[in-house]
RNA sequence: GCCCCCGUAGCUCAGCAGGAUAGAGCAACGGAUUCCUAAUCCGUAGGUCAGGCGUUCGAAUCGCCUCGGGGGCACCA
């Protein structure tokens, strides 16, 4: 919508220019805005204060002119106003047509080729298979995957990855507990390790061990033993992961092992490679990544001096894994406890001859989950926390998808579990839930009162005339706007907020206004006007994960 | 000590590629239901945009400094 303005605008300018009233050594970058008051016109720009200075004239003069010289059959009225502003108001054909427009898409509605079929990945969640997926985790799950979703939207070909940190020594780590959790059922002592994993899930698998194997590892050495335990556990957590996240709605579209980048070599290759440019020496019996080279605090291990490779080392070879696969643009959601490695990967991809641009690291804030107003602790003991299940079980999942995605993700996050589980207006979920809910209903209504209601239809919307009408319309056609803007600033909030100002404006309406009434022309028109709405609430909600119920 | 994030109404937060009189929800107070879902709506009140300096026609927004909160500074992940 504001690219036809800025267009308009552009002429206005050209012919300024033509008529010798502006000099305008090169074209300005156009800024089309909607003003501070809805009265004021439906866009306005501050074409004429950004050209003052080159043009060196006051910036109502210029305003004036590029005033004079808008020229479109859309337009109803231009004015000057407050310091430079030039306000536009268009005609209510400009907007009916690109609400039929908007209407005809359906569930394309909001889609765009801003992305122009970028390649990007997103990878995100990538929690090590040694427990049970935490709240924290839940969050970061919640915007990965709006995230995915918008940039899908706004026209990105996107992939999204999981990558599970199955070697090292925490597997070893997990192993072990889960032995030692299995002797410890069987009736042995055991004096369990403070460093191991002590969740009590770690017994829950050691069970079934024994379900499934019975007492064969009972007199046998721990080396012949922990390689079967870990396996059984990761295998074990993985699928509780798996069977968390699709039940969360998060369905990613592949799954990358680490493993399998020391099995194909990778790993080795990679280090090879960077040691042939130098960017590798030895040190203290470890070998040294010298990215201190390319903006990082300090030089980074990669292999220790047991021989065994950091995460660090895996973690290069699978950034490259990315990069060949073809993507242009990589994406990775990290917890903001993490924020120490983001310029030690941006270090690597320099090191490696790529731009840092490319490579883009979301840090997402920690959540704190308060129940009446005072704060859940989180991890008092050793192995108990909120797990993601936990709190969708027990506010569903709906409701925490919301939660996790109505705030800018940069910051930290109260999450109320009273207030998600309200039926409330202050509650926001629902109160989008229920514009969503209320306009079926008035669609059922309709039918109920014999009227017949055919979208195909070419309705006649003359009859759309109330202001607040106007401004409901303005508010859908900006969906495809906010979307790009989301994708372009991978701010998935945005949606949330979009979605509750334009429900916000329907309950008033609703309040004020009847749909169904004698007027049949009237109806037809506000019908359609909902159907755009609906539309547009169920292709937010799709883009956040969150269901569109028609009966509340 | 160094690095990252945050500080906007009593509370939770928007706004931040600079733009007009800084917004919303909650809480507080006052109203609205013969009518498509009152699970809703309307109104009132509430501000040193943490503080200071700078950049500019213009700063909540950009830069520097100070204060306050959180998180990092591993041959852990």
């Amino acid at each position: 919508m504001k690219t036809v303005i800025k267009q308009i605008i552009h002429d206005a300018l050209e012919k300024a220019q033509q008529a010798g009233e502006l000099e305008l050594p090169s074209f300005p970058e156009i800024v089309v805005e909607k003003p501070k008051d809805e009265k004021m016109g439906d866009f306005s720009t501050n074409i004429g204060m950004t050209l003052a200075k080159s043009e060196r004239k006051n910036p109502k003069t210029i305003a004036e002119s590029v005033a004079r010289h808008l020229k479109s059959g859309d337009l109803s009225k231009v004015e000057v106003a407050g310091p430079g502003f030039i306000n536009i108001k268009m005609s209510q054909e400009f907007f009916l047509k690109r609400l039929r427009n908007a209407v005809s898409q359906g569930e394309n509605f909001g889609s765009s080729d801003s992305g122009q079929g970028t390649k990007v990945m997103i990878e995100f969640v990538s929690a090590n298979p040694t427990g049970p997926l935490h709240v924290g985790h839940g969050r970061g799950a919640a915007v990965g995957d709006c995230l995915a979703r918008i940039m899908k939207k706004a026209g990105y070909d996107l992939s999204t990855e999981y990558y599970i940190n199955d070697v090292g020594n925490q597997m070893n780590f997990l192993g072990r507990s889960t032995w030692l959790r299995y002797r410890e059922l069987k009736g042995e002592e055991i004096e369990f390790p403070e460093d191991h994993y002590r969740g009590d899930y770690i017994k829950d698998i050691a069970q079934e061990v024994i379900d499934q194997k019975g007492d064969v590892f009972l007199n046998k050495s721990e080396e012949e033993c922990i390689p079967f335990f870990r396996r059984f556990a990761k295998d074990n957590i993985l699928k509780g992961i798996k069977k968390d996240l699709s039940e969360f709605r998060v369905n990613f579209d592949n799954w990358f092992s680490e493993e399998s980048l020391y099995e194909d070599k990778s790993v080795e290759n990679a280090v090879d490679w960077l040691k042939g440019q130098g960017h590798i020496y030895e040190k203290d019996g470890a070998v040294w990544l010298k990215s201190s080279a390319f903006d990082d605090d300090k030089d980074r291990v990669i292999v220790k001096q047991t021989g065994e490779r950091t995460y660090f080392c895996s973690d290069i070879a699978y950034h490259q894994n990315k990069i060949n696969r073809g993507f242009k643009k990589l994406i990775n959601l990290m917890g903001a406890d993490h924020h120490g490695y983001v310029p030690r990967m941006e270090a690597v991809l320099e090191a490696m001859g790529y731009d840092k641009k490319i490579f883009k690291i979301l840090l997402v804030q920690f959540v704190s989950l308060l129940r009446a107003g005072e704060k859940v602790s989180m991890s008092t003991r050793s192995g108990e926390f909120e797990t993601l299940e936990d709190v969708v079980s027990e506010v569903g999942v709906d409701a925490t998808r919301y939660f996790f995605l109505m705030r800018s993700s940069d910051t930290h996050l109260d999450f109320d579990l009273e207030l998600a589980k309200k039926e409330t207006p202050d509650n926001p979920v629902f109160y989008i839930q229920y514009a969503h809910a209320r306009i079926c209903s008035i669609f059922r209504a309709a039918e109920e009162n014999g009227v017949i209601w055919d979208s195909s239809a070419g309705v006649d919307l003359a009859p759309l005339n109330e202001d607040e009408e106007f401004a409901i319309i303005q508010a859908i056609l900006s969906f495809p706007e906010v979307v790009e803007k989301s994708a372009r600033a991978l701010e998935v909030h945005r949606i949330s907020h979009y979605l509750l100002d334009l429900v916000s404006r329907f309950h008033g309406y609703y309040s004020r206004h009847r749909v169904i009434s004698d007027d049949k022309l009237l109806t037809q028109a506000r019908l359609f006007l909902l159907d755009a709405l609906r539309i547009t609430i169920r292709n937010g909600f799709e883009l956040m994960g969150i269901s569109s119920p028609e009966k509340m």
